[in-house]
DNA sequence: CGAAGACCTATTGTATACAATTTGTGATCG
DNA sequence: CGATCACAAATTGTATACAATAGGTCTTCG
């Protein structure tokens, strides 16, 4: 956080994740120069990042809105999270280090306890979650693969979604993580891109019916 | 090109494919600032689109430079195009409408003639395919897909290396386009996915060979 | 009463001045 | 002679003032 864009790239994104603001809603560059603290150059700066990252969008005459995602469209950004996803897996597969491969192994049992909690630890389960693909991604070795993947993730509606899974969802993710360890420690590239393919496209139907349920209340 | 970040974009990227500048080469926000006739507030807007589509990165210090690629890197992009854009196909294959296969067919018309010339007119074979595959993203209905699809292709030392591509392969990419088409025509989804998917993996081969012939002088 | 147009206001776009940081250079010391 | 430090120059980062544009509102006229 050492530059004023990157903490107002930060404040931002915080605000918008921790849902302080609601799709539709318009931003204007002032408004977000006042949550970050910094001027409205850097604020445009960091709202061009979080443009590619699709967390903020401009209408045609450019203003800021926090954009909304039909279960139609999320379903899209899975299915390209999927190919991609899966791709990287495969390719870590045959790159991790067996230390590297432990250092996963420890991220997960750590998503482990959170979801054996009564009730389950939603915001752990998430941040465990977040670091594990993170480190599947990075392990791909392709910062073209990683920069796409960065604007996949961590989307506003999927993150507020979360909390409306079943502690079977998430007992099952904890599981496939652990049979993505699998493949990784045998070095099976295509094991790891199966497996993860499976949990990414499993992983949209426990938002789509956790939404589902959100939409009935 | 209405406003001045616009036309900082553009004329940076043109700058820049034109091969103005040389893979490693460090630029600084002035030199651009005066390429494009503007302040160095819209090019620093147009640099980070610019970085987003790769065709200029920057230092662990933030400096700009222009970026080069290997084989493997290209190689790499090449996959991730494969896979996106014949996803694209297949989209695309279901929602195509009749006279957009018609104005598809054109443009490919426009492509076979310029391979057709003796020598062929690479710079409108590059054109024609380029607009041809765009229709092609754009008709998938996905803007995600599109924006990604943004920062893999016309890539510099793609566009580069083209020149080096033998008639023989600027014949099979018209061909490839054709067999599209009929995919396309028959609504058939799995059949425009396959021969995008194959049409991608073949240029990247073609890519291969004019990349080594290039190495060898 | 409704539509069209002119204004006024809010918001984004750009230039520029200055601050902070990085890099290169040259002096100094071991 | 080489390394290290200090300082100077180049470069990027930020704030701010002003310009351009879009949106809304109020008036006027049919």
């Amino acid at each position: 956080m050492s530059t004023a864009a990157d903490t107002a790239y930060t404040k931002i994104r915080e605000h918008v994740l921790a849902a302080k603001v609601q799709p539709g809603d318009r931003l204007t560059e002032e408004q977000l120069s006042e949550i970050a603290g910094v001027s409205r150059t850097p604020v445009r700066e960091a709202v061009l990042r979080l443009e590619r990252e699709l967390l903020l969008m401009r209408t045609p005459s450019n203003r800021i809105f926090v954009p909304d995602w039909s279960t139609d469209e999320v379903d899209e950004m899975f299915t390209l999270r999927q190919m991609l996803e899966s791709h990287a897996a495969e390719r870590a597969a045959v790159r991790l280090a067996p230390e590297e491969v432990d250092a996963l192994t420890k991220i997960n049992s750590i998503l482990h306890k959170a979801v054996e909690q009564d009730p389950p630890d939603v915001a752990n389960f998430l941040d465990a979650n977040r670091r594990f693909h993170e480190a599947v991604t990075q392990a791909a070795d392709s910062p073209r693969l990683q920069q796409i993947l960065a604007m996949l993730v961590e989307q506003p509606v999927v993150l507020r979604t979360a909390r409306g899974y079943s502690k079977e969802d998430l007992k099952q993710s904890a599981r496939d993580h652990d049979e993505l360890l699998a493949a990784f420690k045998a070095g099976d590239a295509a094991w790891a891109k199966a497996v993860m393919a499976s949990h990414l496209r499993r992983a949209f139907h426990a938002f789509a019916s956790a939404m589902e349920k959100e939409r009935k209340r």
